[in-house]
DNA sequence: CCGTGCCCTGAACCTTTGTTCTATGATATG
DNA sequence: CATATCATAGAACAAAGGTTCAGGGCACGG
């Protein structure tokens, strides 16, 4: 019984409350006491702090002393907004011939196009990019038409990432598992139904893991 | 050669952008004028009120007028944080077999586990859910162990779409492209190498929408 | 040499904003 | 009835915070 019972909230604290929501809503900044003053309806500011603090000690926000702008919404429901990340669509990969593109500085900045993620999917947003697949030539891949694969950009992977691999004999770069086998790779197409196979690890370069494959549907 | 160049700013105003940022990771709410001063090692407030102005011709922010904390980042790479669905992780796929779980109020209450996705991934919050596949057996909708799927609850579905359905006579569920044909349902699954099949519409129910799949390496 | 465009200093000014204090009812609580 | 407790009003204070101004140095091209 000891959840926060926002249903018995007084009048005047539900209306600060969704007061204060709606106007995170449209200006992404927590307001000020006085805001909430007016904005609720509430008739001084010295009223504004008594709700805030009953607020706080039903744990519904918490506030930062003496700061302008101070309160921070306790909502466990929604995550830290300030962890999204915009990943540029850089590209199409086709049919595994010519290389999947790695981008450089200037087509990062010419691309409007962008996959917005939450950064707990992702991590560290450096190096990291978008491609979408054309084509059913990533099946062995799990990989189908139209699918979003999020890659980041690294010359290294570790045994048994998922990475975009350019055969140079083959000329075509190819998305597998790889686990480094003496002087050779191992390719392990993420379908479990085919087998692996070898290449000299010479004629393999790696060109970014796979951090992520989103399907829309 | 109109594009904002990031890269030919001036060192104190490269050092407030990159200040800004790490405040607005850690705070959330952008930092004041003297906090900036501070911060980035600008010797006044009237310095940091000068480089703001010309990073405001930069077109690299805005800002409100005598609003304390009046900063809003310019950052086309950054979508509206406040655009985030949290998702609740309510179970898993096995086999196909059992139907898969469609969670009723009280098991999203007690959910602690959510996957976080920008609302332009997914559209409408509501009735979003997210299973977890395990095992081999989804391999025809091209889902692997692990993958996450994000499911809608719905009980009709345009044809084409990627649906989860149970079938009555077998007593399992499944993953398919489901179309309408008749008093039958033509289930395609999403692997382009495998044929689809057919059931009696009566024996089969629409437990939800696939709107997503995504797949962490 | 002079203007122009930066970058900078130091200070002052005034609004915004969080906090606090006193006084007043209303409502129970014994 | 006396006395806590809660909700409220109004005002004032002090600190935070945005803005502005007068002035100085430095480079660079006319």
């Amino acid at each position: 019984m000891e959840k926060t019972a926002i249903d018995q909230l007084s009048e005047p604290q539900q209306k600060i409350l969704s007061f204060i929501n709606t106007y995170m809503q449209e200006n992404d900044i927590p307001p000020t006491i006085r805001e909430i003053q007016h904005g609720a309806g509430i008739s001084s500011t010295s009223m504004v702090s008594y709700h805030l603090k009953a607020l706080e000690r039903a744990q519904l926000l918490n506030r930062r002393e003496r700061r302008s702008r101070g309160l921070v919404m306790n909502e466990p429901r929604r995550a830290n907004p300030r962890d999204m990340v915009a990943i540029p669509l850089v590209g199409v990969i086709t049919c595994g011939a010519e290389p999947v593109p790695t981008p450089d500085a200037d087509t990062l900045a010419e691309t409007e196009n962008t996959v917005h993620l939450a950064r707990s999917m992702v991590g560290n947003a450096d190096g990291l990019y978008a491609l979408e697949a054309k084509g059913d030539s990533m099946i062995d891949a799990l990989i189908n038409d139209g699918d979003i694969v999020i890659m980041r950009r690294e010359t290294e992977v570790k045994n048994g990432d998922l990475a975009a691999v350019f055969l140079l004999d083959r000329n075509e770069s190819t998305l597998k598992r790889v686990y480094k086998e003496g002087r050779r790779l191992k390719l392990k197409p993420e379908n479990p139904t085919l087998k692996p196979f070898y290449v000299d690890a010479r004629h393999a370069q790696i060109q970014g893991r796979v951090v992520c494959v989103i399907r829309r549907t």
